[in-house]
DNA sequence: TCATTTGTTTCATG
DNA sequence: ACATGAAACAAATG
């Protein structure tokens, strides 16, 4: 699920849900603790008896403030998400509940367990040690071409590094290739400024229009490609160029042979 | 049984 | 040290 939107949404969720309520308690449930980086003792130490002051994001990154000092990192992996819920059987694929005093009490559901559960000292601070880029929203088009312009790999797995800008992932960055008419493999030196610059432009205005719609995939308009993302289909504006699957930096990647040739 | 999944880290190689 | 690419992580689905 959690690209940069889907994220977004969840820090929205979290501020309607989390923030300044009184922590009572909290909720293990993950026997391996796959998805805690920070102690339990440690977490109860940081959060019980305080409140979220705010949130903020970079990328796939989730951040909020605890009053007592430092912030609660979250983060999604491939599968996680949030759910406020007061009844007693705990949501499907629940590792971690923070209950609060009005009898509120937020889930991380997490099925396959790559997130991450931890405190750090201030967003920053986490941007900087993990070498993380600045979000895809903020970057400017000098600093994300520099970034991008020199480097010997596929386009498509630049686009998904995190270390120059965060956010993008595997449906955004097919979206994106397919509207830019640039196939993956292309490799990065042999897109010019201008068409790294669509790329970045592209890029925004995806993200921009999933969080619009609260990344709800039914809402998208027709056009997405992420509609037609799977081999075989049909892209409306391509009736004769069936969408093609190919495998790149490892992961499942879609395009529309006519409108997506190699450079 | 095998391949697939919207992410990231770690390890090996050059 | 750095860039790159493959494998690993975990769990469900078809």
């Amino acid at each position: 699920m959690p690209e940069l939107p889907e994220v977004e949404i969840m820090r929205q969720y979290f501020e309607k849900a989390a923030m300044h309520k009184t922590i009572s308690a909290l909720e293990f449930h993950d026997p391996l603790f796959k998805v805690f980086k920070t102690s339990p003792e440690d977490l109860e130490q940081a959060l019980i008896g305080q409140e979220f002051l705010k949130t903020e994001r970079i990328g796939k990154y989730l951040f909020a403030q605890i009053s007592g000092g430092n912030w609660l990192h979250l983060h999604f992996g491939m599968t996680g998400d949030l759910e406020l819920f007061r009844h007693n059987e705990l949501p499907k694929y629940t590792r971690f509940v923070i209950q609060f005093e009005d009898g509120d009490k937020l889930a991380y559901r997490d099925l396959r367990k790559f997130g991450v559960i931890e405190v750090v000292e201030s967003p920053e601070a986490y941007r900087l040690s993990s070498n993380l880029g600045e979000d895809l929203l903020s970057i400017t088009k000098e600093d994300f071409i520099k970034s991008i312009s020199n480097r010997k790999i596929a386009i498509k797995t630049a686009l998904l590094d995190q270390k120059h800008y965060a956010g993008i992932g595997n449906w955004i960055a097919d979206e994106v290739l397919f509207n830019c008419g640039v196939h993956p493999n292309t490799s990065c030196q042999n897109l010019n400024e201008a068409q790294l610059e669509e790329l970045l432009l592209d890029a925004q205005k995806v993200v921009r229009e999933a969080i619009q719609k609260d990344t709800h995939y039914g809402d998208f308009p027709a056009h997405f490609f992420v509609n037609y993302r799977k081999e075989k289909a049909m892209h409306p504006d391509h009736p004769n160029s069936p969408v093609e699957r190919l495998v790149v930096g490892g992961r499942g990647t879609f395009i529309v042979p006519e409108k997506q040739k190699l450079q």
